[in-house]
DNA sequence: CGCCTCTTTGAGCTCAATCAAGGTGTGTGG
DNA sequence: CCACACACCTTGATTGAGCTCAAAGAGGCG
């Protein structure tokens, strides 16, 4: 792998601390890969030959449900991993589509290099962890707004993928979203979610032009979040 | 850790294919607990210091919400690990609740013994993968069903209780849980569970006493789950 | 016997789903 | 350059599954 583009893989938290010798190793095989919008990088039910860390963009992992919709089950931003859980299982397939949103970099990285590599390496193990628990507390968060109105949730999703995004100074989500896409993930249908944002729009809240999402007033949104009372 | 203790340990499929010796080397310091019905393993909040892999019976991962109700993020059931992603961060604190639902066994082993012996384990690090990718794979699972009738989620959830449970022949959930615990863990009110569980118990396919779940039709709930169709 | 936890049933209401229609912007090929 | 497809957004009217509220029964236990 060329010297840029391990210098790349190193400003990744999943590589912190790291020489560019041992991330060299710990990419063995692997390559730096440019998806367009849209496009798939793993489709569920294929044979898992490899895992993917996200460099730059964003991904959606989808579920079709059987009712003929789909389910998007997480959004994976930068410096996250996915497959990675399937790596040590024998012929595995993977369960969910990985889709890109907007262009998109990841690392594809085989199997075998996990195997061989990755396993062994506590520190990497635990920086995977993490990974791990941040996408557990993700769901769990979400799971504890099912009670609540929908505008709590897509607040919520809107906050989240901007936390996790953008540092905290950014206003504009990175990656292009439908609100199809949001509705997906809240688990909603789009009608309602655009009821909600085209209202937040009108107060200004947040602004959106092309797939652009801006928002203006954080605070409100996060007003919305802890208020019990109205949307 | 006695010799008995350690043959009972070795029948987990976390400690599949080990010796003995292995097996009191990786649980180090930790202890069998015994737990009575709802006596709370982990309480959310407090500083993580040991993790737990459940040997016998079943406990609720709960995770209380701002609104006041209670969302049931996960059932754990035997050779499933409790709380071992917190393992190698420092100072973590339990993001949920772990309560014993029945009498319970688990195995509690201290942070230390994680951080000593599992990471450099890579065989067992293995295992807790599996166990978490099948955690993955409920939430997905679950997540799936958001736009599905109530009465689909509630079958989902009983059959896979039970079959995670007891092999395939049990027809008993061999842990007591109650009307509000499915409730909370399908994101429903008790009344809507009840109503429906009442349909099923006077349609033959299931029958409760005290808080033991009988499923006697599996095959019609099964259909539930896959018909378009009516509940 | 009073207290507790759990289950049950009914009546009314509400939020978001569904259905239906139309609008906008972009790409594309005749 | 027009027409047509496609992907996305928008708005309105109607409806129904499940929530809320209220009240009560059933078993266990100190």
């Amino acid at each position: 792998m060329h010297q840029e583009e391990l210098t790349r893989l190193s400003s990744l938290s999943l590589f912190e601390g790291r020489s560019l010798e041992q991330i060299d190793q710990l990419a063995q095989d692997g390559k730096l890969r440019v998806l367009r919008h849209r496009e798939v990088l793993y489709r569920a039910g294929d044979e898992a030959h490899s895992f993917a860390v996200v460099v730059e963009g964003a991904l959606k992992l989808v579920k079709s449900t059987p009712a003929g919709n789909d389910v998007i089950v997480f959004f994976a931003t930068p410096a996250d991993a996915v497959a990675a859980l399937l790596m040590s299982k024998e012929k595995s397939v993977y369960p969910v589509s990985v889709i890109a949103m907007g262009d998109c970099t990841v690392l594809e990285i085989p199997r075998r290099t996990y195997n061989a590599i990755w396993v062994h390496d506590a520190p990497v193990l635990q920086k995977v962890n993490h990974i791990l628990f941040a996408r557990f507390g993700e769901m769990h968060e979400q799971k504890a707004l099912v009670k609540a109105p929908l505008s709590h949730k897509v607040a919520r999703q809107l906050v989240s993928l901007l936390e996790r995004f953008a540092g905290n100074s950014e206003t504009i989500l990175p990656a292009p979203i439908t609100r199809q896409e949001i509705a997906d993930s809240v688990g909603a249908t789009v009608e309602s979610v655009i009821r909600i944002m085209s209202d937040w729009s009108r107060q200004g809240i947040l602004k959106t032009s092309d797939q652009q999402i801006e928002i203006l007033r954080m605070d409100k949104l996060i007003g919305i979040l802890k208020d019990e009372s109205k949307a």
